[in-house]
DNA sequence: AACAAGCGGAAGAACATCTTCCGGTTGTCG
DNA sequence: CGACAACCGGAAGATGTTCTTCCGCTTGTT
């Protein structure tokens, strides 16, 4: 069944470097940022790129693989924690960390082109609109969030809000994202006054 | 005074529409996209372009003082419809028209890097910033808005939100701006419960 | 110790975009 | 209307960037 024929030790760390350094650059620069980079960024040379990720398409896939894995995975530990607003509430605020939030939003537009080619991925995309859906239905069945937005949409809303600025350093991205946040949040919470929009 | 030799009539009106076309790719594509598409786009071709754009500076720092001067022109004449609270939220669905929000969204990052050495950008920036700041103010002082958010703060909040999404339609990329400008503002709105925050 | 697996990075192919230039066209003005 | 200066289009060469391969050397593994 494991069709990987087990690698060597040092060729498994460089793999999880490369996974890492394109992760981050990514986030950063968008995901054309140029192999060489992401090589020198993992402390490899480009020939070790090139050999565990025969093209740029695979490692762009195996990283927004690992993702999705990642903000699935808290999605459903979440679900368990808290359900309703304070579930949804906390469920956002986790895509404000850069890992999920930035790299989401910088890998947006190319998901968009490439998912639909890929089982994998789209699957994974599947599961994480799925478990991000159910939160939202839990908020707003209790009458806690307005109804005229979609899980859908709300992550699309996400990750614009999320979205890093290239021209500020990456710590005051984070820390905007998360006042952003916090006030995209408060705009979602159903007021008693005044439901009612045009 | 004025230094334009006066340009023949086909000479301006090819310059119009080069300036709109490069507004427009700009937006849908960034400050990089490529000379050739945008004499393309304006039905010129890049001689042109380059004739009365010297280089892809040039262009895009007009592009960006048309800009301003339209948004500059909205903050002055809504000033005077209605101040406070209920002119902030004109003012911020304003940024919602593409030519404002979306372009400033895709400029971002250049004027970022270009400003400070072009006197008219800076300039034209800070006067912007200015009149947003001072619609900003008066919602505050009002005690109608939260005050955790400055005036050049939103101004980015609002380029994040209004961010083109390259993988729909323009149609439903301005639909979808104006619903999150419409949360955002219900965010930022004081509430008279708990203004208190962590 | 022996060998298969892995590594680095130079080099040249492949591609995209810039920028110039000139033969031909078109407004403008006397 | 006619002449001329201004303007136009777009092919082509220059430039720069990124991809991808390949091979001599190194390093885990048994």
């Amino acid at each position: 069944m494991d069709t990987t024929p087990r690698l060597r030790a040092d060729a498994r760390r460089n793999r999880e470097r490369l996974l890492a350094a394109a992760a981050e650059l990514i986030t950063e620069r968008g995901p054309d940022v140029p192999m060489e980079e992401i090589a020198q960024h993992a402390g490899v040379g480009v020939g070790t790129l090139y050999r565990r990720f025969p093209d740029r398409h695979t490692l762009v896939r195996d990283v927004a693989a690992e993702m999705f894995r990642r903000g699935i995975a808290i999605a459903e530990s979440e679900e368990e924690a808290a359900s309703g607003w304070e579930g949804l509430v906390r469920l956002v605020h986790y895509c404000g960390e850069p890992e999920l939030g930035a790299l989401s939003a910088a890998l947006r537009p190319w998901l968009a082109e490439h998912r639909d080619r890929d089982p994998e991925l789209s699957g994974l995309t599947k599961t994480w609109l799925a478990r991000f859906e159910a939160a939202v239905r839990l908020a707003q069945d209790e009458g806690a969030m307005r109804t005229d937005v979609t899980g859908a949409d709300l992550l699309r809303f996400i990750s614009l809000v999320t979205c890093r600025m290239p021209e500020l350093p990456a710590a005051a991205n984070h820390e905007a994202s998360a006042r952003y946040l916090g006030i995209v949040i408060d705009g979602l919470r159903r007021r008693p006054l005044s439901e009612a929009r045009p």
